[in-house]
DNA sequence: AAACAACTGCAATCGTAGTGCATTTATTTC
DNA sequence: GAAATAAATGCACTACGATTGCAGTTGTTT
């Protein structure tokens, strides 16, 4: 338990009981989840207040959001090397057209994009839809 | 007007007013346009019928989606070599965060992603965002 | 011209995101 | 430790794009 409180400490986010519940319900998912996932997997949970919660996260550098192509977004913890100061993990995401679910892959960094004269990048997002090694045995 | 219906006829779409009217209006665009955008410079056009048109569009391989990360899905012409049997343009789309553009970058192909083992990928989309040439000047 | 298929337009629904505000809970100040 | 202040929460409600149902229209076929 003291890890979770550390985790939120050390990205200056205030303790609450709530927090705790959502960030322990983060750090036990191996995909990304939405808010309707939260909202069904924490039963007595107010949507509203995990909005906030996971917007307070986000703003924290904690977790990261997700845009899949659903049109609903997702959420996932971050890399260590996000801070208040922004997302600086450049990982792709994968989504599995089969069992609808969203994976980051940390492990593949998004590559470098020349863009054309005169474009200057400030976020990149890379999408992979397709088959997960679960679906495609 | 001729150049317009062999578009349609091209990608095998049945030819009607409306469908021409949108296409007119989307070949004449430089960036990426929403439903709404349509409905707004198009007067006298029913929202859901522009919907349907640019379904069509999509499923026959003349237009594609874009999700630039905005909740609103944006639309833009195809390159030619997307056809019903799929879209095999692989091109960077660019959201410019100042104009709150959305840009096709067809001279930007998105690279090739090396997924984890078992991984079967099926669509590449690669969002950048940023401030384009115009409002970096 | 009857029959059929494709297309269109209006109404209505759905679902997620987001805001306002009053209440509760936690923290600070005296 | 009580009052004042700030932060967080929960409920109600709004906003808006996406999508469906269905009836009416238009276009084709025989
Ligand atoms: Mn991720
Ligand atoms: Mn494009
Ligand atoms: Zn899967
Ligand atoms: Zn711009």
């Amino acid at each position: 338990m003291k890890e979770l409180e550390r985790r939120l400490l050390e990205k200056q986010i205030n303790l609450t009981a709530m927090r705790l519940v959502v960030l322990d319900y983060l750090v036990k998912q191996t995909n990304a989840v939405s808010l309707t996932d939260m909202e069904l997997s924490l039963e007595k949970t107010d949507r509203v207040t995990l909005y906030r919660s996971v917007k307070t996260f986000e703003e924290h550098g904690l977790v990261h959001r997700i845009d899949d192509g659903t049109g609903v977004t997702k959420f996932a913890l971050c890399q260590p090397a996000c801070t208040i100061d922004g997302h600086h993990d450049l990982h792709v995401h994968f989504y599995c057209i089969n069992c609808q679910e969203t994976h980051c892959l940390p492990k593949a960094q998004i590559p470098e994009v020349k863009l054309p004269c005169g474009y200057e990048r400030q976020e990149t997002s890379l999408l992979v839809k397709g088959l997960c090694s679960e679906c495609k045995k």
